[in-house]
DNA sequence: CGTATCTTTGAGTCATGTCAAAAACGGTGG
DNA sequence: CCACCGTTTTTGACATGACTCAAAGATACG
């Protein structure tokens, strides 16, 4: 991994910032090293700013109970996390953990927020980012309520490639934890487990080890469709 | 109710418009009435533009397949709808439909494009509004995902008694049909009509038609709380 | 090697969705 | 005022997907 500093052509803040915003920008951010399986910021604790991931990946999730979670997405380099701390309330309302060591930059709230009084073109990228997100977060709603198992992994493993593509032998470009692929389906561990054993038997995914590789693309995105009566 | 004139106090937009853009405002919005179970937009049609609710309750929804849906939030007087068109698709990922006779302030994407780009204020004010609803989405995707029927019922009621508040005597002030609760809590009608039942055995609820009332507000919330092992 | 963690498999249970049919309701028109 | 029809409500029986639990294999690790 490169040192710490923040490249400012990836940062999503440097990036949309202005020129003359840049030097505040650099003296305001500072960059952390986050082990794997460390949280950056948890559930419940107060939101003291926001996140931009500059290396690595981290889970966005909310538990629920002591045992169980779902996550919400995955952030990888050049992704935000925290900017839930825009709501009304200055609380997180979900926890992100690194699944990779990771290298984040950190802005407090503070700079953050003077930063969106004077940057409309940044305020306007982070609007786009939420109202992605949001998209995203009612279509999984929705499939959680109606799509059996099975097709919420195809849907998951669809996802997974598509954000973080693949190897150059064809695996999804993403170390994730059968664990963590259950909490992101929506699913017990062992459901998982056995759609995945399916999948693998229909041929539609090859597994090596935690990488997978998609077979057939298009059956998985059959998997997906709505089923008329 | 009062003629098809927008009430400039009430729209989300023209409060935190700035004042000399306020008779563009006036000049580029038009006031629509909607009757009830009529569709502001369906989901994968082209986005047109914003619609601000100036009276009436309006039910965001996605659909699956022919005969389900969820719905994902109620929007009544003071709040947006087509606020989703902000992502990269420039398609409606969800439906809106009026379950109340609506008049509804829209705006154009190009109007209100250039009126985010004027007016910072305006923008960040919709950038909250759609924190907020990720914050919210999230919490009832995991809730989806691991509360039960029961609690999820329950959890619902609580919301529409926040959003609507209650009437004189009580009840929640909103008139949904049952299918539409059920699609809310995204439970089969059966299944919400079997928890109604019970709740109201246990008298934590009352109902009279389709009006409900909330007796033990605490218990409700009891049953929204995890269940450590 | 022994302990711990993760994977795999089987069996059992339960919640929830599905289906079907009867009952109640609400409006409409004769 | 009543008969009729369509819709919504209500109930019961049933099927089954998915979760839970438990235990046996596998793998890693110090």
């Amino acid at each position: 991994m490169a040192n710490n500093v923040c490249d400012l052509k990836s940062c999503f803040l440097c990036k949309s910032c202005l020129k003359d915003w840049l030097p505040a920008v650099a003296a305001n951010r500072k960059n952390i090293a986050i082990k794997k399986n460390r949280q950056l910021f948890n559930e419940g604790d107060p939101v003291t700013g926001i996140y931009f991931i500059y290396s690595g990946t981290v889970k966005v999730h909310k538990k629920w109970g002591r045992e169980k979670e779902l996550i919400l997405r995955f952030a990888k380099a050049g992704d935000v996390a925290g900017q839930l701390g825009l709501g009304d309330d200055a609380i997180y309302p979900v926890s992100a953990t690194a699944i990779e060591p990771c290298v984040v930059c950190f802005i407090d709230t503070y700079f953050f927020e003077s930063t969106l009084s004077i940057n409309a073109n940044f305020t306007r990228q982070l609007m786009s980012v939420l109202a992605n997100d949001l998209q995203e977060s009612e279509k999984r709603m929705r499939n959680l309520a109606h799509m059996p198992v099975r097709g919420r992994v195809a849907q998951a493993l669809l996802n997974l490639q598509n954000q973080f593509g693949i190897t150059e032998d064809g695996y999804i470009n993403i170390d994730v934890s059968r664990q963590d692929l259950a909490s992101f389906t929506g699913a017990a561990y062992e459901s998982l487990f056995r759609v995945m054993n399916d999948l693998t038997d229909e041929k539609l995914v090859s597994v090596s080890g935690k990488s997978i590789l998609i077979n057939d693309e298009n059956a998985l995105l059959r998997l997906t469709e709505e089923i008329d009566l």
